[in-house]
DNA sequence: CTCGCCGTGGATGTATGCAATCTTGGCGAG
DNA sequence: CTCGCCAAGATTGCATACATCCACGGCGAG
């Protein structure tokens, strides 16, 4: 599972991600593995990979559709998150290394410079990506995985208004104080209404 | 992705969360293979969905491995579970069927009777399997699959000291009244209470 | 005697062929 | 005209053959 099937699932992923590949499109495999120059096994492997990650749904004998989500089940995702994200960042802000406090930092200020509200997606990612990585429990990281990356992310991106774009960024910075000062509970305030304020956004409060 | 891999990963699943194959027991493909009676295509397929759900471990090139877990990440599980799990409950309080509130009231008064821990592990399995798909979420169910199926419940289930497991058993029985009752904060509290007991059994307090 | 290199055996990774299943367009009955 | 059936095409599912990589043991140099 290696060369091949690991630089295809990347593809697809990154593909799916940026929306290349729209919600709810047919994913052939003949046609995966003619546009990506591999065979028809790695192609397997990887639309396999990628269902576990919950980007794309394969029916048996019917093929591969990328994931559309439901508003209901993006309230649902927030949901999760706000039981799980606020915990990892209080687990990891003890944890944090200097070089991630840098990097935190430098993708904090980084979003707020960033015009291209595409290219805030992939630094939102990593931001939140290096809370989960320190808070060091691989669990934690499993169960979150399938609700952060997905292209809800990418969709709410899209959908701040200025004055919520303006909160989310900020939120990002007050965090990376909170870290740099050892707050954990501090920290863990700000995620909550970091993903409260997301959530406004998305599919409106309950 | 159908018969011969579902079924294959089927199996795979029981005898390792049953014990059959031990943790961190190394699965060869063309074992499996001869072993289930099928090609290893599917027995490929079977194993990057067990990977997927957290079953086993697949290294590049070095095969697949039944994961072990270590103390440190039992009690990241129960962590997690204790974030979700008795939300699940509070959700899936008001949206039981009358058939599932008599499996449950089943299942509970079944414990009880049951003499064997082995069989203990299914019935538990499918009781809180039932509240979590009562829940209706999606994102909920998949983030809890990894932990609340895995061989954690089997080697809890055989270190309960008696007044443990009766504990448990008592639980399950208050939650279905407290499921009768409409109560989705009651039963919560139960759930809570639940893992709670059991976390200290498995890992002790914190 | 110890350490390092290399060859061999076995396992995984990939490609391709064949069988089974599903989709679809058209045709006929009502 | 609508609905249901059927056959052809296409696609997925499985099996097998070949290529590639890794683990392990023997051999030789120091």
């Amino acid at each position: 599972m290696r060369a091949a099937a690991e630089q295809a699932a990347q593809r697809l992923r990154e593909e799916i991600l940026a929306g290349v590949i729209p919600s709810g499109a047919r994913l052939g495999e003949v046609e995966l593995a003619g546009r990506l120059s591999v065979s028809r096994t790695p192609i397997r492997e990887a639309l396999t990979r990628l269902a576990a990650e919950g980007l794309v749904e394969i029916q048996p004998n019917r093929g591969a559709r990328v994931v559309s989500r439901s508003d209901e089940e993006l309230r649902e995702i927030f949901e999760l998150r706000l039981r799980l994200e606020p915990y990892a960042v209080q687990q990891a802000v003890p944890a944090l290394s200097p070089e991630q406090l840098d990097d935190l930092e430098a993708l904090a200020t980084e979003m707020i410079e960033a015009g291209d509200r595409d290219a805030l997606v992939e630094l939102n990612r990593r931001f939140h990506s290096i809370f989960i990585e320190a808070a060091g429990s691989r669990p934690l990281a499993d169960a979150l995985r399938g609700v952060t990356h997905a292209p809800v992310v990418h969709q709410n991106f899209h959908n701040y208004t200025p004055e919520g774009l303006q909160r989310s960024l900020h939120h990002h910075v007050e965090m990376v104080a909170a870290a740099r000062a050892g707050d954990g509970d501090w920290a863990e305030a700000v995620m909550r209404a970091h993903l409260y304020n997301a959530r406004a956004t998305m599919v409106g409060a309950r």
